[in-house]
DNA sequence: AGGCAGCCGATATTCCTGCTATCCATGCGG
DNA sequence: CCGCATGGATAGCAGGAATATCGGCTGCCT
């Protein structure tokens, strides 16, 4: 196809997708003449792909630009993929971090609980910095209750991890478990954010209605522990 | 104390400062005289609270002034807190959503994920559709299996909204309990983000390490051993 | 009392990002 | 064979977040 049919049917404008051309996030269509080139189905695939990075995930177009590259440079096993888009996604810090008491707290407070529950990671790992820059921010603004919950977070977040990484390890083709890596690094992110803000409402809302006498035993709600499982995966 | 103090005591530089209490970030210092001002303690509290927000949380002023906003009409209850905090950090999509069969498939699966978990939540609730709106781009790009995992995410959601809500319960002013919204919904995010990214290059290492058959059940923790493993996983 | 530094407010300028718009030569295609 | 889309390059624009500059004033120190 040319380019006004990719642009119609994806929906991206066709000046933008000249710019992510420019820019390297969308590869050329094979040339046919000078002044003529094919797309595939590939590229209305990598076009929409850019749209999530770039809308539902937030990243910025050079951050998408170096996502995407190591999608096509895949081959080097799942985890080389997942490094790399870890090391993309964590957004450029302009200012290092002073080194003032609260660093330092938290530095030693991450790796006490990478050792606590026994995480292999790498020291180059970029969440690190991440981690360890939030605790700086709680403890500066002594928020002591939000890290009392470290542990309990890491736990939960080590369990959806798992289920992460099976699913990813499910896929059989390379590119699609790269591109898995990609999803769950991006996207789930979002998924998430919003599914915690449902259900901090939902349990705000519960205990409000009880009286505002604090976080009551309220009925857990039929607990969903019988969730369809797959009834989510309405396959469209 | 004047506005070089507290630039200086907060690490804010002076037109900075200048510019949050023209944006309505920072609350106007009391005047002494036409051209002198005082700042206090307060001030300094939240000015910290806007570079978290901005740095940490990755807010725009915009949206840090909403949030900030809501913080200084406490007395409502923290259900109200928590609705406007969460109205104003979801940020403002610029396109609505294309109604096409993805979106309204997504929609009906937000609403059967609330009914299957028994969530209260209101009709209007931005995350909601903010959900809808990752799921609408998880199938369009079709990663169903991600899907699949919703269920699991949303117990682990439903699960650490309840620590939270616990731990605002348990703390005792409004203001704190106004501040504690803001940090479990802005900071959290970024918890999270970080802790799974840790995990998830955990697990990963692990199987690989294990000789890249699968996911195995690697014996959970203690595996400390130091980060030299990981750099043997190179595996081509 | 004199003077210098610091402060406040307002305006203007800069830098970055993510697109758009324009222009032009070319060659497809009816 | 001629118009119009295509592709390439350059320039422009809008919004966001600061940062710089300037004028007028006022403490405060001596």
């Amino acid at each position: 196809m040319r380019m006004a049919e990719l642009s119609a049917r994806t929906g991206v404008p066709i000046p933008t997708i000249k710019f992510y051309l420019r820019e390297g996030l969308l590869p050329p269509g094979e040339r046919t003449s000078p002044n003529q080139a094919q797309y595939g189905e590939e590229h209305a695939r990598r076009l929409k792909l850019i749209r999530a990075l770039v809308d539902v995930g937030g990243l910025s177009i050079l951050a998408s630009r170096d996502v995407l590259g190591h999608l096509d440079s895949v081959g080097v096993g799942a985890l080389e993929t997942l490094g790399k888009v870890q090391y993309s996604l964590t957004r450029r810090r302009e200012r290092e971090p002073d080194d003032d008491e609260a660093w330092r707290t938290a530095g030693e407070q991450v790796q006490q609980l990478l050792d606590r529950h026994g995480w292999n990671v790498r020291p180059d790992n970029p969440a690190r910095t991440g981690l360890a820059e939030v605790i700086a921010t709680l403890l500066r603004l002594g928020q002591h209750d939000v890290l009392d919950l470290l542990d309990r977070y890491a736990d939960s977040a080590h369990e959806l991890a798992a289920a992460e990484v099976d699913a990813v390890w499910r896929r059989t083709s390379l590119e699609d478990r790269a591109e898995g890596v990609v999803m769950f690094a991006v996207l789930a992110d979002a998924l998430i954010a919003a599914l915690r803000r449902l259900a901090q409402e939902d349990l705000v809302v519960g205990t409000a209605v009880e009286g505002g006498a604090g976080p009551g035993e309220r009925a857990p709600a039929s607990t969903a522990d019988g969730h369809g499982g797959s009834a989510a995966a309405q396959q469209a």
